[in-house]
DNA sequence: AGAATAGTGTCTTTCAGACATTATCTT
DNA sequence: AAGATAATGTCTGAAAGACACTATTCT
């Protein structure tokens, strides 16, 4: 057969090809979405106004919907948007759930993405689909609401990932605002890995990089003020060594 | 409202929930299958029988059936052991990719899982929706077929993600068969990094690990004899230091 | 002996760990 | 001066890089 006629052959396959013809899983995008508040790494949830898990909190997500969202990253950024009124400055796909029992309602796929964003200019929104919204501060790498569907086993997961990769890479830097203090920076990082680094060892491999400049500024606290820095380079950084905590 | 009536209400909801009102996109999963032969990073591809793409060599994959699989990992090992007859020893998840371009029918999403196998001990079978199946040399993270759908995108990212964890795992170690010698060992991982090692730093980083154990044999080449090990703890191991090439 | 492959010795380099010390501010 | 926070000096240690060297086999 020439390819010419193949051509002809996939045309008319597709003309009587009909998408309802096969079950389908249903196919959401959930977003765990990380800020800094007081010092503490927090997470955003909403409650949920619809069945199933009517009054329960969860992750922030949604179903893919095929009219508006070209890809599954615009349905991650929407919802985002949505809720936050901000585009985040980091969005990772972290892993993708589908199984036949983690929705009442059957068979169901979800992909997760993590996001990273500064707690400033943030207007939290419900939105549809929920009557609350609110950070839920991590302890632990745990939070005290239990969530709907299996978010709570995804919460975990992920902020566990995200621990791992903050032993190697700059990621902590995109939950930084505009300015700040090589302290105030490390203090990040301890609130993500909930664990002490040293200072020195700290400070060296973050100056020895290109990843920060200085600002003309420096951040008057009532005693020694300290060097105000902004992030130079917004591409993510990868140390070839892992740091360890104290 | 008491937590007794939600409860009634969500079964109501459920009864009443048809699973066909809303537009969902197809999913199906691809596994990016990998084995060394001849010391050469090879990946498992088939030629599709069925449209769209009718004829043309794609990855091992196919649509998530929600009567037999009861997740997503199911639906990639069921594919993965129809067509190579065997279980595969690693297998993760790579990448998730939905968007309304990639599959000519229509908004689609794949969840891509990659595999490393020994190249020992497999009978290649076309299985359903193909008519042939073969191993596609690596060359230079590429292959020389052209893939179906955004495969071969697909698998240039996925090679990428391959490499660049070789650097600082033991991955490669699942490509391996049960006895091998350490340059064996070092040669695969040439294959997979496309760069050389040298082999004092490669030698000294394997055998500090726990990761292998002498077997009481040598290999017999007709120069001197080397010693043959075998893998001795199979969780993936993390080295807290990346490797170079040279 | 010479070639080929297996494997080692050892010095250098890099960067993190540890921890004492100095610097700059306020009260 | 005392106290608090910011920042540095400097020694140690772990593991990789570089590369010359030795070991074992076959012809």
């Amino acid at each position: 057969m020439t390819s010419d006629n193949i051509q002809k052959e996939e045309c008319d396959y597709l003309e009587s090809y009909n998408a309802k013809d096969f079950d389908r899983p249903s196919t959401s995008v959930d977003n765990v979405i990380y800020t800094i508040i007081n010092n503490a790494l927090h997470v955003l949830i909403v409650k949920r106004s619809n069945h199933p898990f009517k009054d329960q909190w969860a992750l922030v997500g949604g179903f893919v919907d095929l009219n508006t969202d070209n890809n599954l990253e615009m349905t991650a950024k929407r919802k985002l948007k949505e809720k936050t009124g901000v585009n985040t400055p980091y969005l990772e796909q972290f892993s993708t759930i589908g199984n036949k029992d983690r929705d009442p309602r059957g068979w169901s796929v979800t992909t997760v993405y993590f996001a990273l964003l500064p707690s400033e200019n943030i207007t939290l929104n419900v939105g549809k689909g929920a009557n609350d919204i609110k950070w839920a501060k991590i302890d632990n790498g745990k939070i005290s609401e239990t969530l709907a569907f299996d978010h709570s086993e995804i919460l975990r997961e992920c902020t566990q990932r995200l621990r791992s990769k903050a032993l190697y890479t700059s990621l902590p830097l995109y939950l930084m605002p505009e300015k700040f203090t090589l302290h105030e920076l490390q203090e990040v990082y301890h609130a993500v890995l909930s664990s002490k680094m040293d200072p020195k060892s700290f400070r060296r491999r973050m100056l020895t990089t290109d990843l920060l400049e200085e600002t003309a500024e420096m951040r008057q606290t009532g005693r020694r003020p300290a060097m105000l820095y902004r992030v130079k380079n917004d591409q993510p950084f990868f140390f070839t060594r892992t740091i360890e905590g104290i």
